[in-house]
DNA sequence: GTGTGACGGATCGTATATTATCCCTTCCAC
DNA sequence: GTGGAAGGGATAATATACGATCCGTCACAC
């Protein structure tokens, strides 16, 4: 069905169609890590052919979204805690110095954003919900590096986030009072910020402010704490 | 020609054969940037269908090697000078942290060999070659981050040296008295390494170290320079 | 009962064929 | 001579078809 409708906003390949299909719905947790993606089964939902779909899913594969095994198939990526942990590294390394760039570029405007979205998350501090915690954390940490004036920064900030996907919730499910902690470190990187304080300081404030979040995680699940000392 | 010998190490799909073959001939700068790469022409010369070689260029695309508009093409990324100030940023955030989460992990032996080929470089200052140089320089620094302990931050420090690709060799060429204050740097954040250095140090040099190899080339570029400020 | 081998369904890998799109050239009108 | 439209060649986009590979199951022998 839908297939003659190419009346005006066709704009889209059916090779990109798959891909924004496929990544949506694992985006959105449709489809969990671990889960098989058939060729076949998704080029007849799509009412398409398998080629698009390969390519599709190519993309997705070279993005770390999909894992793929020759002669097996494809199937969602799945997270362990090892690679989740060097992921959370990496983003707190990016996340830090894409921050810092952006710190002199963000407007009143947005400054006002970010106080408005981390009060949204004090409030949901009372009645609990990790997922939508987790949501709201994302748009504030993403109003502040937008203003980053090197696409490039954003650029792997945003693939490294996707990549994390859904399992940035478990650290907050798994240890509900590093949200606490959380929403007061963004109140001090917001007055660091306002106040144009150096902009190392802004970094190594943002770079740790997520390295406490994996800090967390880590010694829920290995009590041994083993310390990440950048 | 060549297509019914899959007498015995035939391991690799055609896709995967198309990929390394293309990645190969684009970091000899075989295929220079801008370069048109046509599917049946090179589907021709493998001796494979279509199929595969779109999948692979599909696969270059998303790493930012490839570039593709629709209906009309693949053709070898053109980095221009934002783009090549943008990714060395990224360049120099990342390798920077890489470098310092190595530190602790380098053996004698990594140490010794660094230094060898920071030898080489001196030497080679004499009768300079850009292009040997630009070499030797990259193995330089890929022997102190192969000892980063974290894969994602190897990985995503490769992929963005590819993507700059022979552009590296530019600064040296354009500026040659770069490589004799590089030479040295890499002396100074030998010391720190080897005298156990805090991170925090050995990380803003290794990050300065690029950072003013970049600062280098906009000056040449752009003689009214603009710096960059973390 | 257990191990081994063969069969078959499911799915992937690739080739070939068909259709759609773009771009360049040519031709005609003014 | 110039602008614009029509046509054709090149190439990409997708569909279909076929062969290859894997994996689970069943049967048979020991």
């Amino acid at each position: 069905m839908a297939r003659e409708q190419m009346s005006e906003a066709a704009e889209r390949s059916k090779s990109q169609l798959a891909y924004h299909w496929l990544k949506e719905r694992i985006a959105s947790e449709e489809l969990t890590p671990g889960y098989r993606l058939v060729l076949g089964s998704i080029a007849d939902q799509l009412g398409m052919s398998v080629v698009p779909v390969r390519e599709a899913i190519r993309r997705l594969e070279a993005e770390g979204l999909v894992t793929f095994e020759r002669n097996v198939g494809a199937r969602v990526s799945m997270i362990d805690d090892t690679q989740y942990r060097h992921s959370m590294e990496a983003l707190a390394i990016l996340e830090g110095a894409a921050t810092a760039l952006a710190a002199r570029h963000l407007t009143d405007d947005d400054l006002r954003q970010a106080r408005d979205l981390n009060r949204r998350l004090v409030e949901s501090l009372d009645d609990f919900d990790p997922h939508l915690f987790t949501a709201v954390n994302h748009s504030f940490h993403a109003v502040l590096f937008a203003a980053c004036p090197n696409p490039r920064m954003r650029a792997l900030v945003d693939a490294e986030w996707t990549r994390l996907g859904h399992l940035r919730d478990s650290t907050f499910s798994f240890v509900p009072g590093r949200a606490q902690e959380s929403v007061r470190e963004h109140e001090v990187l917001l007055d660091l910020i306002e106040t144009g304080a150096p902009l190392p300081d802004i970094e190594r404030a943002a770079r740790g402010h997520r390295s406490a979040t994996l800090a967390a995680y880590l010694s829920h699940e290995h009590p041994d704490g083993v310390t990440t000392s950048l």
